[in-house]
RNA sequence: GCGAGCGUGGCGGAAUAGGUAGACGCACUGGACUUAAAAUCCAGUGACCAUAUUGGUCGUGGGGGUUCAAGUCCCCCCGCUCGUACCA
């Protein structure tokens, strides 16, 4: 018998796919479709276990779909803009666009080892201008739409990587690739206008049905919907007002002091006018920018001169503090604390001594206790509030919020957390902002005719900020409307613009417009996305707003892009440390005796918890070396058997052997006898060995459909393998033995075909089959088998399994008791007449004594 | 702090709608083959007791409850993981 040779058989198949073009799709309005897609990766260097994982996956939906009958779109790219590109380009001075390039050929050839059913036709690069022409276009009918506009603002500034991050970007305060600590930095910049579909963001997650539960609530908190009021509070002396956002203005009453963020607009104002405050605020903002990743800093607040009046009670005056935890991006940036009913609040009156007046009470007309040791935040009925005693607070938020309105000094208002998206890089390597300065004419957009704006070439990266900015030869164009001398925007977009709309130029990557709308409409939206949960706010997010937003200009007509979301764990591994406390690779440690010692030179080495892979620790598997070894039918078998999806998995030697054992064993199934004359045929069983192991076939195809409709993937295994184990013990003594089996087996090969295609595609040949098995339809049970007529009956005594008896299933109740209660395993529990007996039909029956 | 999720053998994990807990695999143990080892094959494998059975007790983080019956439902507690963090 020959032996598996899977280095053999995959290079076999992977070129025959290709030839064939067996993965190629096109739109066919007569078959239904499915749009299966992974996350593309960014190109940096070599695929990673996690890709593997995420890659096998999709494969897997993409074949099962397939043999269901599907039109299956499967299509694969390179979301290759960003900053990687540049640091290689700085330290080894190679130039990012050939760094880009090569990495991409490279990590193609590792995926294609993969043996994954991509239409490779479909490809696309981000960095191609070809595709960001289409997205230079896109921000101009944003931008004429008013989708997209410039201001000044404060931003969020990230000193290592010399750019501009989202609040998305910002992770404890610290930028989420450089982890340096993030500054507030005043600059102009481009936004992308999301607070407008921020109540459709926020209402469609109901209609996500196939999202995680996770996901959705994340982006729910993120876009941070709340009701309450704006409130204005006058001040007299300077003629201005401070306007509050606030979520309890039925605590209006209870008002102690206002609190405005250091970034507020009237704290300029002020530092003019009291140098005191000026000197006070330096120390105050050292502290808000450094420190803001220690646990919780403390509350400091600056009293200012000013006083303002309090809405409801003319006579009544408010102290107005600037404090360090006032958040300029939130609301207004200005708050009035209710230290009775804000625990925040609440140590700041302690700590300046300012009064704390009780306006809600837990129960009705109950007097104030005066001793608070803490604020009160729960439901009650307010008190000390004139107009407003007696009532909840629901309805004192109501009222109070009519008389603002009635006041005009307030109204009702709704706040989001979300803010628009600052797409503004002040970087190389990203899509050049289409944008012309001109003196004469002010901003305007580069005309169509002249897009792509490309990216200039040999670019000196070596210096710090902005490399584009000093390109004066792609800096000085003219300007479009009066062609005088004008500058071009010097800015990138952030590379979340790139992958914010590329499923949808998937449907027709070569189409001239942006969007092939004949193609959309057929392949969109994507029915089943799988990536990593880290995307759960920035990419999914942005990707909605950005078919909302392209949808509003009739460019797409689609509402949400994603119909089933899928986000798979993490691959762990055991780490390993020497005696110096060095991370040592896996890969040059040997064990003995269970005990691990490096490979090099003998040294002892001590196993450290397993974590998630990661570079830094050293705990990383290359998967092309296992690929090599093993073949990628062993890697995509193993990543999927042993944890459901969306779990962290462990990645251990002991498991890959294990998925090589069992595909050396199939290998030796099917080579055992030969096929290739006997037709593959269904035919009735004889006797009871066949019977089983035709039921097996039947429960098989029946779990197996099961648990992949229900990303279980490993509990498919699970099931297949019972099968496999059913086959191999299955004998073969009769042609119609031989007949059978070979239907068996060959249902069980489609059933692998998605998790080990090029394995199951060799067998399928070495049965005799003419066409590839990835024509072959997905089986279909026969019922005939599931209706047994005898069945196993558990008796339980008092809820306890006692004993069991095989019953046919046309017996009535009063039989089935005659014959459990006579049973003789049963009979010696029977000391004295049962009291009840439960029976629940071909389940179970309880004895109860 | 808040929010979410999880807790089942030595390990990864199964267990439709409350109905035989531990499927499938890994590891381990014993046996066969071998000069030997590896590989492979066969058998065993939750804990404890036992007259060693085809017997029994306990057992799904802990405690209570509902039920004929609870890993699953309810209440309280503990632990771990993830997300988020002054959100007014």
């Amino acid at each position: 018998m020959i032996s598996y040779n899977p280095s053999k058989i995959e290079k076999k198949w992977q070129k025959y796919w290709a030839e064939k073009n067996i993965f190629a799709s096109e739109v066919d309005k007569k078959q239904k479709k499915f749009y299966v897609l992974e996350m593309f990766p960014y190109p940096s260097g070599d695929i990673h276990m996690g890709h593997v994982r995420n890659y096998t996956l999709g494969d897997l939906v993409a074949r099962y779909k397939r043999a269901n009958g599907y039109n299956v779109l499967h299509p694969m790219g390179w979301d290759s803009f960003g900053l990687p590109a540049e640091n290689a380009a700085i330290e080894n001075n190679v130039d990012p666009k050939y760094w880009t390039e090569k990495n991409i050929k490279n990590m193609k050839n590792q995926l294609k080892k993969m043996g994954l059913s991509y239409d490779w036709k479909r490809e696309i690069s981000t960095c191609d201008a070809d595709y960001y022409k289409h997205e230079q276009k896109i921000f101009i009918d944003f931008y004429k739409n008013g989708l997209a506009y410039q201001k000044e603002t404060i931003v969020n500034w990230d000193p290592v990587e010399e750019t501009v991050l989202a609040n998305e970007q910002v992770i404890d305060g610290k930028g989420w690739r450089s982890d340096a600590i993030v500054e507030k930095k005043r600059m102009k910049g481009w936004f992308l206008k999301i607070t407008e579909f921020a109540e459709d963001l926020l209402k469609d997650i109901n209609n996500l049905k196939n999202w995680p539960e996770k996901v959705k609530l994340m982006q729910k908190n993120w876009i941070g919907k709340s009701f309450g009021a704006h409130i204005d509070f006058h001040i007299k002396e300077i003629n201005d007002k401070i306007t509050v956002f606030s979520t309890r203005p039925d605590t209006l009453f209870g008002a102690s002091f206002i609190a405005i963020s250091p970034q507020h607009r009237l704290v300029e104002k002020l530092k003019n006018d009291y140098p005191e405050i000026e000197k006070a605020l330096t120390k105050l903002e050292f502290k808000n920018t450094n420190e803001q990743n220690l646990d919780r800093i403390e509350k400091i607040g600056i009293l200012t001169p000013l006083k303002a009046s309090h809405p409801f009670e003319k006579n009544k005056l408010i102290s107005i503090f600037i404090a360090n935890f006032v958040l300029i991006d939130y609301g207004t940036g200005a708050v009035f604390g209710c230290p009775a009913h804000d625990q925040r609040d609440f140590d700041f009156a302690k700590k300046y001594n300012l009064e704390i007046i009780e306006v809600v009470s837990k129960e009705k007309n109950k007097r104030i206790r005066n001793n608070l040791t803490c604020a009160y935040a729960e439901d009650g009925y307010l008190i000390n509030s004139g107009f407003l005693n007696g009532l909840t607070v629901n309805e004192a938020k109501e009222v109070s919020i009519k008389k603002l309105e009635e006041l005009n000094l307030g109204s009702r208002s709704i706040n989001y957390r979300l803010k628009d998206w600052g797409v503004s890089r002040q970087r190389y390597w990203g899509c050049p902002i289409p944008i012309i300065y001109c003196k004469a004419c002010g901003i305007q957009t580069v005309p169509e005719k002249d897009l792509p704006v490309k990216l200039p070439e040999k670019v000196d990266l070596q210096k710090s900020g902005n490399p584009l900015s000093k390109q004066s030869d792609w800096i000085n164009v003219k300007c479009p409307k009066c062609s005088g001398n004008a500058k071009r925007e010097t800015d990138t977009f952030d590379t979340f613009f790139e992958s914010s709309w590329y499923f949808a130029r998937f449907t027709d990557p070569q189409h001239n417009d942006a969007i092939n709308k004949k193609n959309a409409d057929y392949w969109l939206p994507v029915d089943q996305y799988i990536g990593g949960i880290e995307h759960a706010v920035l990419h999914l997010l942005y990707s909605r707003f950005f078919i909302k937003a392209m949808n509003k200009l009739k460019l797409i007509n689609l509402n949400e892009p994603f119909t089933s979301l899928q986000t798979q764990g993490m691959i762990c591994h055991q780490t390993y440390k020497n005696s110096n406390n060095e991370w040592q690779f896996p890969k040059d440690i040997i064990k003995e005796n269970d005990k691990f010692f490096s490979i090099k030179d003998k040294s002892k080495v001590y196993p450290g918890r397993i974590e998630k892979m990661s570079k830094s620790k050293k705990n990383v598997i290359d998967p092309t070396t296992i690929i090599d070894k093993f073949g990628s039918d062993t890697a995509r078998f193993f990543i999927l058997s042993d944890s459901p999806p969306q779990r962290d998995m462990e990645w251990t030697d002991e498991g890959v052997e294990g998925a090589s054992r069992f595909l050396k064993k199939v290998w030796q199934l099917i080579n055992a006898d030969n096929y290739v004359n006997i037709p593959y045929q269904k035919i009735r069983h004889s006797d009871q060995s066949d019977f089983n192991i035709l039921l097996c076939t039947y429960k098989t195809i029946k779990y197996v459909t099961q648990a992949i409709d229900n990303f279980h993937f490993n509990l498919a295994i699970a099931n297949i393998r019972i099968l496999f184990n059913e086959l191999n013990m299955y004998k073969v003594r009769t042609k119609n033995n031989r007949i059978i089996k070979k239907y068996c087996i060959s249902n069980f090969l489609i059933l692998l075909n998605p998790i080990c295609p090029h394995m199951c595609e060799e067998s399928w040949e070495i049965l005799g089959n003419q066409q590839s098995i990835s024509f072959s339809p997905w089986p279909k049970v026969d019922l005939e088998y599931f209706n047994e007529n005898q069945v196993i009956l558990p008796i339980q005594i008092n809820g306890k399994r006692r004993s069991e008896v095989k019953i046919s299933k046309s017996l009535n109740k009063k039989e089935i008791e005659k014959l459990v209660l006579n049973h003789q395993a049963i009979t010696k529990f029977l000391v004295q007449p049962p009291k009840k007996i439960i029976y629940v039909p071909n389940k179970i029956i309880n004895i109860v004594i």
